[in-house]
DNA sequence: TGATCACTTGACACTATGTCAAGTCCGAAT
DNA sequence: ATTCGGACTTGACATAGTGTCAAGTGATCA
């Protein structure tokens, strides 16, 4: 989609991930978005070419705008794997509420969509894998199993890889429930040794 | 609302069960359960109020069909704490796929449904304690800790304890991510003795 | 035969998305 | 100073879904 005046755009995808992330879910219309932005309705398609347009970019944008990668990476700063972990958890805890909802209000819509039904499902495994990845870098490091006890990293780290994938994999790919549960359990054996 | 046909509302609960489960979402509309149900559009209206209405019972009428307290309630068959465990976490696994794009599709309704979106607080707040509860049983029983390593016990619980709370508390009760997983780690060390 | 109940049919108001055409405003080039 | 073009506004419209209403049908029961 060209983009006619990108300050205008920025303040488009503002309002959305606000107003998203004010819980209005699916209910947030074209016109709640313009009127937040401070435009017409009309306007809002001058940069993107409809709803499911604009909640994709809106997802990317969030991404930008909170460098999510520098939060979810291990702190430098924190010494003990303890500290690091914790780190770790609160950037995931205040990342993933952003995202979410905007992903909720994609998957929701019109099942004519399948267009963005498919590009969302993109979106999500490449959150996924990049979750998995970070928390592999987190062990490698040595960080990790040393400084903690084994049962509570998991516990802490099987709520971080649950919530982005049980709607993603059970709905937008297919997954049956048991698939789901069989491939959390394959996950957390492999990032950390449960029971050996 | 008054029932004119009996049958006719168990078919519209059931229609509306069956389309949610195959992954509608919000799409599913009225035209497409009166559809399913064999009825006109109208008709359903001669049941159910209103959309909001119709999910509701619809809630309601998944656990009337599927006994759901006797599927969570531990099987008296398996013999082993462990074979109990699996046999709860299979029916979990099971009735929460049907229970919960209902539940998805209510909250993502439209947001002047305050109404509605209260209804449905209520409805998973009982969801939780009962799986709470429930787990509370297994662990009272002295079946539960005794046969099975305390570690994988609590792996697998937490993913129960997870799934029907995340967008329950997080977005209808208002309460943040922060206050969300404190009160799944005190839910956690009540249930089980973790590090002691 | 006549009445009633469950449902149908067709029409309507309302709201949200997305499109279109014409108009306004403002800054930059000539 | 005037003209031009781009960004946005305004108003109108087609389309689709929800919810309502009034009239009609068809089977069952008194």
């Amino acid at each position: 989609m060209s983009s006619p005046n990108p300050d205008t755009r920025q303040r488009i995808l503002q309002a959305t991930a606000d107003l998203l992330s004010e819980g209005g879910g699916t209910g947030v219309r074209m016109s709640d978005i313009a009127k937040r932005a401070g435009i017409s309705r009309q306007a809002v398609y001058l940069h993107f070419a409809n709803r499911a347009d604009l909640l994709i970019a809106t997802t990317f944008y969030v991404d930008e705008l909170k460098d999510t990668a520098a939060r979810l990476a291990p702190s430098r700063a924190a010494e003990t794997g303890r500290e690091r972990l914790d780190a770790f958890v609160e950037a995931w805890a205040g990342y993933l509420p952003e995202i979410y909802p905007i992903g909720r209000a994609l998957i929701d819509m019109s099942p004519t969509d399948e267009e963005a039904r498919s590009a969302w499902a993109q979106r999500m495994q490449d959150m996924r894998e990049g979750c998995e990845a970070a928390i592999s870098a987190l062990k490698r490091d040595g960080d990790l199993a040393p400084g903690l006890p084994a049962s509570q990293a998991t516990d802490l780290l099987w709520t971080l890889l649950l919530l982005p994938n049980w709607e993603h994999l059970t709905r937008t790919c297919g997954w049956s429930q048991k698939q789901y549960l069989k491939h959390i359990t394959a996950t957390a054996r492999r990032l950390f040794v449960i029971d050996a």
